[in-house]
DNA sequence: CACGACATTGGACTATTGGGCGAATTTAAG
DNA sequence: CTTAAATTCGCCCAATAGTCCAATGTCGTG
C-alpha cells in the first residue's frame, strides 16, 4: 500500500513520515500520476489552506481517482465530516493527528471500512437516535412487524424503488396480486401510495 | 490488554483465540470477577442465542462493567447496532468476524473510538445527512446541484411524499408545471419515477 | 372437520403519473 | 439589444398505480 499526502505544498509533515516511512508528497492533484498496474494506494489530502469552495471541487477529484481518500483538516468539524464521508471520502482527521493514529485509519480504510474520530462518531450514533426514535416503539415500527410475508417482500421492492411489474416478475405473482399486496401494506403501516411506503421503509420522516 | 469472550458457552472460537491468543471465555457475566487493580480489560459480548428481552439487559450489564464493550451478533443488523451503540458499545460486528478485524476493533476502541462496519457507518452517515441538511447547502449528491431552483422545489416536495397536486398547490403552479418540472429532474438526475427520485433524494440505494 | 387468516387472481374502474406538441412570458447572460 | 435558458401552462394520450367486490385454495387451530 502506497500512501500519498496531496497538500501542505508537497511536504511531508514529520508525524506523516513517521506512520508511513516511504510515504509520497505532491503539492497538487495535477502532479498525480496514475497508478501502475496492481498497485494499491492511499490518498491522504490536507484541506487546510484551501477555500470552502474549491474544497469540494478537490475533493471530488481525489476521489474520482478511485482510490481511498482521506481528508485531512486543520480545524476538524463535525458538518464538514459529514459532507465529505457522504461525498466518498474514507475517513476525515486532524491534519496532525499521532502516526499510530494515521497507522490505524489506515488499517481501518484498507479493509473497506470508514473511519471518523470518537466525537463525530458519537454524535452520528445520537443522530441515528434521533431518527429512528421518531418511530413509536408502542406501534410496532409503522405496523412493520404486523405485515404477511409477501406483504414484507413486496414492501421490501418497493423500498428500493421496484415497479409494480418488476415486482411481479421478481416474487412470481401476477401483477394484480402485487397490487393486493400493496393495498394491504398502505392500510396496515397508514401511507397513501408507494412513494410514501417507500420513503416509510428508509426511515424518512414525510412532510 | 486482556480479552474477555462472553457468550458462546464459555468457549473460544478459533477465530477469537487467534485474534488474542490469551483470551479467555465466559459462558456468563456471572462469571466475571472485578478486575484487578490496573488492569485494562476488554468484554466481546456474543449475544447469538439470546432473546430480545434479555439481551438489552445483559448488554447493560456488560457495560456497567467499566470495561468497554463490543457486541458481537450472528446476524448484525443495523437497527441494533444503533441500539447498543447508543446504550454505551463501544462496537458491534460479526461473530465470526476475521481475526484481523477483531484486531482492528481492539485498537481502535483502545484508542477511545467506537468501531463500526462500513454498512452501517455509511448509513450513520446519510440519516447525519438527513438531520443535519436543513440548511440548504451546495450539497452534490448526484446531478442535485444541477437542478434548477424550481426544480430543485419540485424535488425536494417529492422527496418528502407529496403528490403533483399538493405540490402545485405548495408552490402556487399548475399541475402541469409541476410535471413539467419532474420531467425535467428525472432526466438530469437519472431516475426513472418520483419513487427513485423521492430514494436518491435521502441517499437511499436503489436495487 | 369447521373456521378464520392468508395468498392469489380476475374484472371493472378511477386516479395519478409521465410525457409529446405547442406556445407565451420571464430571466439571465453576452 | 439579442440569444439562450428557465418557467409557465393547455390539451390530450398512454402507462402505471390503486381500489372495490368477489372467488378459490391453503394452512394451522380449536
Amino acid at each position: 500500500m502506497k500512501h500519498i499526502f496531496v497538500g501542505h505544498g508537497g511536504r511531508l509533515r514529520p508525524r506523516w513520515q513517521e506512520a508511513f516511512p516511504d510515504a509520497q508528497g505532491l503539492s497538487s492533484l495535477f502532479e498525480l500520476t496514475p497508478a501502475r498496474e496492481g498497485e494499491k494506494r492511499m490518498l491522504w489530502f490536507d484541506i487546510s489552506n484551501t477555500s470552502a469552495q474549491e474544497r469540494m471541487a478537490l475533493v471530488n477529484q481525489c476521489i474520482a481517482s478511485g482510490s481511498p481518500v482521506i481528508v485531512m483538516s486543520s480545524l476538524p468539524n463535525d458538518d464538514e465530516a459529514y459532507e465529505m464521508l457522504r461525498n466518498g471520502a474514507y475517513g476525515y482527521c486532524h491534519n496532525v493527528a499521532a502516526p499510530s493514529q494515521l497507522v490505524e485509519i489506515s488499517q481501518v480504510v484498507e479493509h473497506g471500512g470508514l473511519w471518523v474520530g470518537a466525537a463525530v462518531m458519537r454524535r452520528l450514533v445520537s443522530m441515528a437516535n434521533r431518527v429512528s426514535a421518531d418511530k413509536p416503539k408502542d406501534s410496532n415500527i409503522y405496523g412493520l412487524n404486523e405485515l404477511t410475508h409477501k406483504e414484507l417482500d413486496v414492501a421490501k421492492q418497493v423500498a428500493v424503488g421496484a415497479t409494480n411489474k418488476e415486482i411481479a416478475e421478481q416474487l412470481h405473482m401476477s401483477e394484480r396480486t402485487v397490487k393486493a399486496h400493496l393495498s394491504s401494506v398502505f392500510d396496515k403501516m397508514a401511507v397513501r401510495d408507494r412513494v410514501q411506503l417507500a420513503l416509510t421503509m428508509n426511515n424518512v420522516k414525510l412532510h
